[in-house]
DNA sequence: AAGTGGTCTAGACCACAAC
DNA sequence: TTGTGGTCTAGACCACTTG
């Protein structure tokens, strides 16, 4: 049996970590400005193309930004945020980024006919059996997210191993349905503690306090639906941020 | 007094514009499929590398994507979002876009220095002038956006005009500074209600609901933070969307 | 004048999907 | 086999900023 060595990296991949590396040291040196692209695009010995089609990328994402004429710059506003409020993001690392030390807790797993929200955001046949994990996630002990995580239960091959679903439900997906969620649809909603199921009791809340319900459809690459998930935020605790760009599609 | 047509339109531009009517077509004919990169690129008559720029923005916006060897789809979800939580979106537009007929009042203007939450988010001098505006949207008639919006005020030319910042601070910033905003960085909370200044009495509310808190600093193209804006939202009246693409940048 | 990013091209080859 | 998107190149010219 030979060993192959990992290859076939393409070198838009080679770009974006060297990218990466030089967006990372600038930020310990307090600088803001890249090497000039033509620079960049010698030194890594790729074109020039190359070079702007990952730039692009990040630019997009807000990390860095051009001006015309002079260069391209790190944002280190975006550089410095928490919590991008993106995707596929686990609430334990969350939690860590907010400074405190994360656990988990599943409360219960339900699996049978799914409610009509979640049947109609995930497409799902009227005699669907869906899997729902409900957990809390503590930040030094204190609860501050609470999240009903919904899909359905044909994906997975085999029974459940509840053990695996605890610590995330996107790598279960992934490792028992070879599943990547890569983008969501997000519904943001300001709620109440005394909203919640239960009115909090199932999650040991006394008083009413604001929370910020995230609820939200996960998609793979190809646009399908796979997971329903209800997350309440105690952003007392939890700091969200998120840079927003000005739109391409729908303005002009 | 020769008039000039509007020229120097760049091939890219049309070719965004080409590309959304091409995507509102789909759309009201309940078709996804775009035609392909080359069919495309020879119609318009340009390369095909300026298609797929084009196209990149769009993909990274998530109103298309790509599957290899199938082609590009339009993201119906996407298109289908009501609000789509992008800075400097008229709120009078998002009230509309739920449905309702929107007014708004300005309730106060004050000026003169900033809270320190503020004056650190401008990257203010301790004695710079602010502009504070505060208003309220109504949905039908129903309080449901309340806003302060602050800026520098020597970023005006001339005297403060009242009557214009009622309609749009961030045309107010275009007409009178010359300013664009691209993007901003904003920090979403849960609160309510009863933590409104003055309790809420400013702006008419008696019963304590659920509110979402956005504390945003905008920004211009070349990362000049220029406004400072707390909006504070009753998410029963008005819906707030967003798609979350998974990070380029922080992943991996 | 020199350096930067912005736009644009023509053409090549590869990987994947469908028939 | 054909058509699709994904990657990649070398080179040109333009627009803007700075010295």
């Amino acid at each position: 049996m030979d060993i192959q060595p990992i290859q076939n990296i393409s070198l838009k991949q080679e770009v974006k970590r060297s990218l990466k590396r030089v967006i990372k040291h600038l930020e310990k040196t307090n600088k803001t400005r890249l090497p000039g692209e033509l620079e960049l695009s010698q030194r890594l010995a790729v074109s020039r193309v190359t070079v702007r089609d990952v730039m692009k990328e990040f630019e997009q994402e807000g990390i860095i930004y051009k001006i015309q004429g002079k260069g391209t710059f790190i944002n280190i506003n975006a550089l410095k945020m928490k919590v991008t409020l993106s995707p596929a993001v686990e609430f334990k690392q969350v939690i860590e980024k907010n400074g405190y030390k994360p656990t988990v807790e599943l409360v219960e797993i339900i699996t049978g006919l799914a409610e009509k929200k979640v049947a109609l955001g995930l497409h799902l046949d009227p005699d669907a059996i869906t899997v729902c994990a409900k957990k809390i996630f503590y930040a030094d002990g204190k609860p501050v997210i609470y999240c009903e995580d919904t899909f359905e239960k044909n994906l997975i091959n085999g029974e459940l191993i509840e053990n695996d679903l605890i610590e995330s439900t996107f790598e279960y997906l992934l490792n028992y349905a070879g599943i990547t969620v890569t983008h969501d649809i997000v519904e943001v909603i300001a709620t109440n503690s005394s909203k919640l199921p239960d009115h909090g009791q199932l999650y040991h809340i006394s008083e009413s306090k604001p929370l910020l319900l995230l609820q939200s459809v996960y998609y793979t690459a190809k646009n399908r639906p796979v997971m329903f998930v209800k997350a309440y935020f105690d952003t007392e605790y939890i700091k969200l941020s998120l840079l927003r760009r000005q739109d391409v599609y729908f303005t002009d």
